[in-house]
DNA sequence: GGGCTCCTGGAT
DNA sequence: ATCCAGGAGCCC
């Protein structure tokens, strides 16, 4: 899915559009996707504002928060029209500041997308909101190591670990430990002082990097207006098995770490030799 | 930790 | 036909 930095495209352009707008009709197609709430009550709200938390893109309006989770193939699009496309499963059709009409279109080929329409009360309190720990742009250095120091699982599962630290996900978390030179099984408590603050720095780097390139599209992520972002074209490792390292030309590797295919140069991040205990 | 699940589809 | 896929919950 949508990561941070496409999420944050998203809100972004969406925002632009829809602030200061007003929802007319909703149409849910497909009535599965909403896990909570109810989607007529937003009909003659303003939209007050838009964006994100986490991998969350959230809508608000006077009086509602909607939430969506884009998971692997979520897009929003604003289009000219309610035709559903393919796998379009609602169309919210409502009219800009200027009184244009937009048509905001939740599209998700596999289906693992959802969202949720909660009152702004209290919405933030509940799921999925709640389960979320601080965002990957927000955490500061002193927390962010204190993290690290909490536990001893792999990075890279701790980096994807939405209620620990949300936004990453399975790119940006191998980008962000190949620029730190961290190997994706190291336990977080074992890095290097040195290395812990390489990573927050890399960490902050990469996302506002890719964010500046609109986001990567390596499957079917498109922004809002259907263009798409241009940071894949940055991957050092990501999607490149068999292909040269950008730094030192040692062949990129892939294996599965938590379940998730893994990309990393076996020589810039080779792990750092434990000191065992001799007998 | 690993494995399976929800889905559809692209690449090889 | 088989593997892989921007996520994440549930099971052991």
């Amino acid at each position: 899915m949508p990561e941070l930095p496409e999420v944050e495209t998203i809100c972004r352009r969406l925002a632009s559009r829809l602030r200061g707008g007003v929802i007319l009709d909703i149409d849910l197609l497909r009535p599965g996707i909403l896990r909570a709430g109810d989607i007529k009550t937003l009909s003659r709200k303003v939209i007050t504002a838009v964006r994100r938390l986490g991998k969350l893109v959230i809508i608000e309006t006077g009086g509602e928060l909607v939430i969506f989770h884009l998971k692997m193939t979520g897009n929003l699009l604003l289009l000219e029209d309610k035709q559903p496309g393919r796998h379009c499963h609602l169309v919210i059709h409502g009219l800009d500041r200027d009184g244009i009409d937009f048509f905001l279109h939740f599209h998700d080929m596999r289906r693992f997308g959802y969202l949720c329409v909660l009152p702004s009360s209290d919405g933030a309190s509940g799921p999925p909101i709640c389960l979320l720990g601080p965002d990957a742009l927000c955490i500061s250095q002193r927390d962010f190591i204190s993290l690290l120091d909490s536990t001893r699982r792999r990075i890279k599962s701790l980096l994807l670990d939405q209620s620990k630290i949300a936004g990453i996900g399975n790119i940006y978390a191998d980008e962000i430990l190949f620029w730190s030179r961290i190997n994706p099984i190291t336990p977080s408590r074992e890095l290097s002082i040195r290395q812990k603050r390489s990573l927050y720095s890399n960490m902050g780097k990469v996302l506002r990097e890719a964010i500046d390139q609109g986001g990567s599209s390596v499957s079917n992520y498109v922004t809002p207006a259907g263009t798409k972002g241009s940071f894949q074209k940055k991957h050092a490792v990501y999607r490149r098995r068999g292909q040269p390292c950008p730094v030192c030309l040692e062949t990129i590797v892939r294996k599965s770490v938590g379940g998730r295919g893994t990309y990393f140069c076996p020589a810039c991040q080779a792990p750092v030799p434990r000191c065992k205990k001799r007998k």
